[in-house]
RNA sequence: UGACCCAUGGUGUAACGGUAGCACUACAGAUUUUGGUUCUGUCUGUUAAGGUUCGAAUCCUUAUGGGUCAACCA
């Protein structure tokens, strides 16, 4: 298959180039701020990075662009490593681009003595209003033409924080009628006296990310530093910084970044989701985060899958949803194991059953020769989904209603005979009878049926708690107008259903097992589970053509 | 009203001057002890107008539409 694919642009690039002989191997990184969780966004940057050194000679590293200690956390930086591994991939190096900071330091140094940057004394306020607009230039800050020995000593006073934060800046002095609002005498260091994760307090100033990001890139010999399509803009700086300071010359190239609809992918707003408690957290399984899901039953090689298939490319784009649901559904088909769950019980005797337990085998995945079986109880007494009976069934209602056959998956076929109601006309029970020379793999009975329903023996029945998931947002494109994204969270996008009766095999489940539950869906055991209740997350339902032909009429 | 990027079915992505293909979705049918899976088939597309060419989704021009850029964030 990979060798049938057609080549994305980035691939053609890196052919071109080890056709040329330009390079031997390839050198890419990722590079996250650890800022925040990671989400399916960065899964496809993931892929792409690491995907295009496993195909070609070469390495990935993994790059923290620490650049920014107020906003940055050791905690992320474990979730990001975590979340990396778990999708498949390892890195070449571990990097940061705090490992830097002492060459940043004295590229700075270089910029400064060729006349090429310059301490400011303005303030952002300042800055922001000389600094023009899109279609009109700006005004060169009156610091501009400082001495290169005024520069040097203001610039190391400021390093050895002499002065307070924002008091003043450290800006390249390009040209501040530049088209490209980038250009025009960008800051490069400013002043923070802020606990730095790694750095602690060594530092007090730091770089930003266009005069780090770049640079890192060059000193780990990237060969192809690919990055989103919002930093197009920022290629022309750091050329100009590649070209200055006479390093090795990394090249850029951007991608359109993936967006997938009825969520959000982007760290702000998955941050806001989590501090105003709108989520449980970082891993809810509704979240867009790697974390969420895995806590949400997704496999790394059906995230791995969707990237791949959705692709790289660099036009705006709005994913399907149901092609991530689609890659999932596919994976968890070949191995999730099969187990009968009755969400929404309705009761079932069987008149003519003896009161004797009987064990029946069911197989584990039928998609799988090695599965195996499991034993299934069968007793007089079952439950089984109140949705599968109807007292006036429709056309096409192949399940159970009065006088209606249906088969017990894995057991017997059975007749409804009655109907038992309370007082308020609500169905309590149904009596049934069963032919014993239907039973699953020799029935010799020659009844056929259209229907074969999931079901539960009552007395072995074990009390488990389903979470059902649907959509964070009622919209496809939460961020698409003007109105606060938050104002688009669906309030159904939770459903607890408390007691739901699970066959007693279950009872073995380990928290992350993943298990299809007949007719219903994929689910994962959550790590909520306790030896009292089991917690499963519903991952994905089932293709369902009769919800889809009920709704018809 | 500047610069830059982009434009192929409902969605995503191919076709590199020579038959517009693949996947998802939707729809129809077959199989099925999960109305699942699997299998078969069908519908739907080159933003527009000019130009170059024997031939244009592809090259050129213009228009239109969408996106990005004015954080001491990344």
């Amino acid at each position: 298959m990979t060798e049938e694919r057609s080549l994305n642009f980035l691939e053609e690039i890196i052919e071109a180039d080890l056709r040329a002989g330009k390079y031997q191997q390839i050198v890419t990184r990722f590079p996250p701020e650890p800022n925040g969780y990671l989400h399916i966004g960065h899964a496809s940057s993931i892929c792409l990075n690491f995907g295009l050194t496993q195909r070609y000679p070469g390495y990935t590293n993994l790059r923290f662009d620490d650049t920014n200690p107020t906003t940055e956390e050791t905690e992320y930086v474990e979730s990001i490593k975590e979340d990396v591994r778990w999708l498949g991939f390892e890195w070449k190096h571990e990097r940061y681009a705090s490992d830097y900071f002492d060459t940043l330091f004295e590229y700075a140094c270089q910029l400064i003595d060729r006349g090429l940057a310059y301490v400011d004394d303005l303030t952002p306020e300042q800055i922001a209003t000389q600094k023009g607009t899109p279609t009109q230039p700006g005004v060169e800050s009156p610091y501009r033409t400082r001495s290169i020995e005024e520069n040097r000593d203001l610039f190391s006073r400021m390093k050895s924080g002499e002065f307070p934060d924002g008091a003043r800046t450290l800006r390249a002095k390009i040209d501040m009628a530049h088209q490209n609002m980038l250009m025009r005498d960008p800051i490069l260091y400013r002043i923070k006296h802020a606990q730095h994760h790694r750095t602690g307090d060594k530092w007090c100033i730091y770089p930003m990310y266009d005069f780090a990001h770049g640079q890192s890139d060059s000193i780990e010999s990237i060969t192809h530093s690919i990055c989103t399509l919002e930093f197009v803009p920022h290629r022309e700086l750091y050329d100009w910084l590649i070209e200055k300071l006479e390093i090795y010359p990394s090249h850029q190239y951007e991608f359109a970044r993936r967006n997938i609809n009825y969520t959000v992918t982007s760290k702000r707003k998955l941050l806001q989701l989590v501090q105003e408690r709108h989520v449980s957290g970082w891993d809810d399984p509704r979240m867009s985060t790697i974390s969420g899901l895995r806590r949400r039953g997704y496999t790394p090689d059906s995230i791995r899958e969707f990237c791949s298939r959705i692709g790289v490319a660099k036009r705006e784009n709005l994913v399907d949803v149901g092609l991530l649901e689609f890659c999932v559904r596919e994976h968890l088909n070949k191995i999730a194991l099969r187990r009968m769950v009755v969400v929404d019980p309705l009761l079932i005797t069987i008149t003519n059953y003896s009161g004797e337990v009987e064990e029946l085998q069911s197989e584990n995945n039928p998609e799988s020769e090695t599965g195996g079986t499991r034993p299934v109880p069968l007793s007089s007494q079952i439950l089984i989904e109140r949705s599968d009976f109807m007292e006036v069934p429709p056309k096409k209602f192949f399940r159970l209603a009065p006088g209606q056959m249906v088969r017990l998956k894995s057991a017997y076929i059975i007749r409804c005979d009655e109907v038992i109601k309370d007082g308020r006309g609500e169905v309590t029970e149904l009596k049934c009878t069963y032919f014993p020379e239907s039973k699953s793999g020799s029935d010799t009975s020659g009844i056929s049926v259209k229907g074969t329903l999931h079901w539960v023996s009552l007395a072995q029945a074990l009390p488990v708690e389903l979470r059902l998931y649907d959509r964070l947002f009622s919209v496809e494109d939460p961020t698409d107008s003007e109105a606060d994204f938050k104002s688009f969270l669906n309030p159904q996008s939770l459903q607890v259903i408390k007691n739901a009766y699970a066959e007693p095999a279950l009872e073995a489940a380990n928290e992350s097992d993943r298990f299809q539950f007949l007719r219903q869906g994929y689910f994962v055991m959550d790590k909520d589970s306790t030896s009292d209740k089991l917690v499963f997350n519903k991952t994905v339902g089932l293709k369902d053509v009769w919800a889809k032909e009920a709704k018809k009429s």
